[in-house]
DNA sequence: CTAAATTATTTTATACTTAAACTATTTGGT
DNA sequence: ACCAAATAGTTTAAGTATAAAATAATTTAG
C-alpha cells in the first residue's frame, strides 16, 4: 500500500535544514493552514460579537438556507464535512432557539428533516450580509484576479487531494 | 471606522443568486476552509492511527525542535496561534508523558521554559518525516509549480489579511 | 519603598470536535 | 414471517478551543 512515492535522492538542491524531502508541500500546508486560521479566528470574533452566534451554527443555517423544503439531517455532516455526532447538539440548539424546526419522516421513521423557520431565514440573510462584508474588507487588498485564481487553484488542489484520498 | 468599501452597485452583472456583493470573496474562503478541513482531518487521522498522537501536540514539538535551548512558555500562544488557555493542558500532558520539560526561569518566577526532551526529539522526527509524506502524498497530483505559486500567493494573502486586521 | 500597574500563567465556563459505542428502525435473504 | 445486516441518529469519553476571570510575581511611579 505504498501512497508515497518513494523519496527522491534530492542531495544537491536542498537548503540549510536537513529536514529532507516534501519540504515544499509542507510548507504550502501551512501557508494554508495559516491563513485559514487567521481568517477563521477573525471571522469567529465578529460572529460573537455582532450576533452571539458561532460559525459552525451559521454554517448550519447557510446550508439550509438553500433548501426550502429542508434537508435530511443526514446530508448536513456531508455538505459540512463534521462528524454526524457533532451535529445533534448544533441542531438541538438551533432547533431550542427557534432557527430551524427538526421533524420526523413519516416513511422512515430513522429519518428527521430538518428545515429553517421564517425567523431563522430572516436572522440568516442579516449574519450572511455582515459575513461577506468581513470577508471583503479582510481580503480588500488581494486584487480581484488573484482572488479568482486561487479560486480556480484552490479547486483543483481541493479536487486531487480527494483523488489521493480516494486511492488510498 | 469604515471597515469595508461601501458596496459598489453591482446591479449589472449579478448572477441567479441575489446574494449581493462579496461573492468572489466568499467562495475564495469557502475554497480555503474546504482545502484546511479535507487535509486537515486526513493528517489528524493518520496522527492517531500511527502515532496516538494528536496535530496540536505535534504542532508544539515543532515549534520546541527548533530551539535546541527551549522556549519561553509564553511564546507558544503566538507562534502557533492559539489561545493561551488552551496550551496548559496541552503542554501540562507533554511534560507528563515525557516529551518535553518545563522549569520555572530563575530569573523571573512567573515565566517558565520549555524545553524538547531528547526522546521528545526522537519521536517528533519520527512523526515529521511521516507527516512530510503524508502531505506529498496528498499533494503528489498538484504540479510543483503551482505549489510553489500557491505558497507565494498564499503568503500574500496573509500579509494582506493581516494588515487588513491591524487597521481594524 | 510601597501601592498600583503590568505580565505570565492557570482556571473556569461554554462550545466544538472526533471516534466509537449504542438505540431504533428498516431492509433483504431465506 | 423471521432474523441478520445495514442505516439514521444520539450518546459518551477525551481532547481542543476561546474568552474572561483569577492568581501570582515583577516592575514602575510616586
Amino acid at each position: 500500500m505504498a501512497l508515497v512515492k518513494e523519496p527522491s535522492p534530492v542531495t544537491a538542491k536542498d537548503g540549510p535544514d536537513q529536514d529532507g524531502e516534501y519540504r515544499a508541500q509542507t510548507r504550502l500546508w501551512l501557508r494554508l493552514l495559516a491563513c485559514t486560521t487567521l481568517i477563521e479566528g477573525e471571522l469567529r470574533r465578529r460572529f460573537r460579537e455582532e450576533f452571539d452566534f458561532t460559525m459552525p451554527r451559521f454554517d448550519v443555517l447557510a446550508q439550509l438556507d438553500r433548501e426550502p423544503s429542508g434537508l435530511v439531517l443526514g446530508e448536513l455532516p456531508k455538505r459540512l464535512m463534521v462528524s454526524a455526532g457533532n451535529l445533534t447538539p448544533i441542531v438541538d440548539r438551533l432547533v431550542e432557539d427557534g432557527y430551524i424546526t427538526r421533524t420526523p419522516s413519516t416513511l422512515d421513521r430513522r429519518v428527521q428533516i430538518v428545515c429553517m423557520t421564517v425567523e431563522g431565514r430572516k436572522a440568516f440573510r442579516r449574519m450572511a450580509k455582515s459575513h461577506g462584508s468581513w470577508l471583503a474588507s479582510l481580503l480588500a487588498d488581494v486584487p480581484q484576479e488573484r482572488v479568482n485564481g486561487l479560486i480556480e487553484e484552490l479547486d483543483e488542489l481541493k479536487g486531487a487531494v480527494r483523488d489521493a484520498l480516494q486511492k488510498s
